[in-house]
DNA sequence: TTGGGGATGTAT
DNA sequence: TACATCCCCAAC
């Protein structure tokens, strides 16, 4: 299957986010190579977003990755104790971000349930894998030490998997950034409609 | 050097 | 609905 190339990621969060739906994250773990495909996405805005890490021209070197060019990995540790996913998004310059939220396991089921400690997985239980930021991290065996690395290089990537229908595409306010002021009702979260659409 | 807060997950 | 748990960064 095609890989993203850099010209996908330099467009608005708010394009990439909506694009990403359906596509296959690929991961190359040192054993084997794990696939997951992306469900659920938030987009990040940058400097005038409330709930971007670089609100206000923040500068630090955390946020250093997110000012570059689009294309990159931005992972960063939540509550002491989970890592999170996002795309870099936009060009050069402008601080943009995809937060991967949710997705569904492809290739690799035993090692993800492995990465997550558990010993059986049932089934219908497949999704419960990787159905959350921190999960999906743990599941695929990404840490910080994928922080800045190059989506269009050959360890971790996205390649073009399902074509989703604008009409199967939900957008809903964002999660868990109540600090955010007016920002927390923007509808800047999309996923794909479950009510007509089977994994 | 310090302390408050956070793009979560799990059990209850 | 509680809480585990610790990096990040601004302010001191």
């Amino acid at each position: 299957m095609k890989k993203l190339k850099r010209s996908f990621y330099l467009k608005s969060p708010l394009n990439v986010a909506r694009n990403l739906l359906g596509k296959y994250l690929v991961y190359r773990s040192a054993d084997e190579k794990l696939i997951v495909k992306i469900i659920e996405t938030e987009a990040y805005l940058g400097e005038e977003d409330p709930a971007c890490h670089t609100y206000k021209g923040k500068k630090t070197t955390r946020t250093q990755i997110l000012y570059g060019s689009g294309g990159y990995a931005y992972i960063y540790l939540i509550y002491g104790m989970y890592c999170c996913f996002n795309a870099v998004a936009d060009k050069e310059g402008e601080a943009g971000a995809v937060f991967i939220r949710s997705a569904y396991p492809i290739k690799g089921i035993k090692m993800m349930a492995k990465n997550r400690g558990i010993e059986k997985v049932l089934n219908k239980d497949i999704y419960k894998l990787t159905n959350g930021p921190g999960k999906l991290c743990q599941a695929i065996g990404i840490t910080k030490d994928i922080n800045g690395e190059d989506l269009c290089g050959k360890r971790i990537f996205i390649v073009e998997g399902e074509k989703i229908k604008s009409e199967n595409i939900i957008s809903l306010p964002r999660i868990n950034i109540d600090y955010a002021g007016k920002a927390c009702e923007y509808p800047w979260r999309f996923a794909i409609n479950k009510q007509n659409y089977t994994f």
